[in-house]
DNA sequence: ATGAGTGCAAAAAGTTTGCACCGCT
DNA sequence: AGCGGTGCAAACTTTTTGCACTCAT
């Protein structure tokens, strides 16, 4: 779970997808539906083969293959609904574009996990040395990896007389 | 090309290598030294396929496989001579990381040209929030996306009656 | 003799695509 | 009738790995 916000969006994700799709002449089919509300059902970053463990389940009614769901995942971002974030273990990482602030990453090198925050300085300081360069700035992506407190956090020991020197 | 001047190095990329291979018991062969400056005989980032056209080309005398060009590739990055900066078209692009100091890239949509920037304020704030965080902080990939100046240039067209207005 | 190193080809892993059929968000 | 959409399986891409042989930085 991020540590940020929601911002109050007017539209739901699912409308504002079909309404982008509209503009490309495609509809929002059952299937895209199912894809959407599964990737909009939390907050949490996500990858292809996570949507697809939970929708391309034999078991269930309402089963899409995975080419849907690849296909709705390039469609979502296209849309500007998800944007990806990081590429971990083979894996391109996604989350949720719409309705949430700009933010950045750290990636724990153990646990892989993806820690948001948020600093607008950086997104100024790119605005400022983009526009000195006379690059056309449209987004950024900002992994700062390292380890977590989480994992940082020594094996449970005892206390070892170094500490007192 | 990037914009930022190498620093002095007492030692050559090869001899890092070597020392580094040296401390995993391993030994700086014929075709790990050609990888190595193969890949430091610029200062252009690279990618492991530019690398193997370089040097897996049957005509050449001194090949080497690809098997071999991957495995130094990875050696390199653990020995911390280059790194990983940017994932582009689904190749992992790499660069120096001996003799350069800490910079960021702008990545331009349309080329995919990487331009590298300069500026300790990012890493300055990066720190202090790592620190607010308590996030052990090893170092960061930040990828600016956009449209480079050369590309921005319209295509060379007449003045259009829009302009004036 | 020993252990690291190499090349090859096959395997992985994630993602994309050609195709036939389906169905009207 | 038309066109987008879906599922399937095969294809594709980049990177990794098992194996047998080589070599000595």
């Amino acid at each position: 779970m991020g540590n940020l916000a929601p911002k109050d969006v007017a539209v739901s994700p699912e409308e504002k997808f079909k309404e982008f799709l509209a503009t490309r002449g495609k509809r929002l089919t059952q299937e895209r539906g199912i894809v959407v509300r599964a990737i909009f059902s939390d907050h949490e970053h996500f990858d292809a083969e996570e949507i697809i463990a939970r929708l391309d389940k034999p078991s269930d009614g309402n089963r899409v293959s995975r080419a849907t769901i690849y296909r709705a995942i390039t469609d979502l971002e296209e849309a500007g609904l998800i944007r990806r974030v990081a590429h971990i273990n083979d894996r391109e990482v996604y989350e949720h574009d719409y309705g949430y602030p700009q933010h950045d990453h750290f990636i724990c090198d153990k646990c892989n996990k993806l820690i948001e925050f948020r600093n607008d300085e950086i997104s100024d300081i790119l605005d400022r040395v983009a526009m000195e360069m006379g690059f056309r700035l449209s987004g950024h992506r900002l992994e700062a990896s390292g380890i977590c407190s989480e994992c940082a956090k020594p094996p449970t020991r005892r206390h070892n007389k170094l500490d007192m020197i």
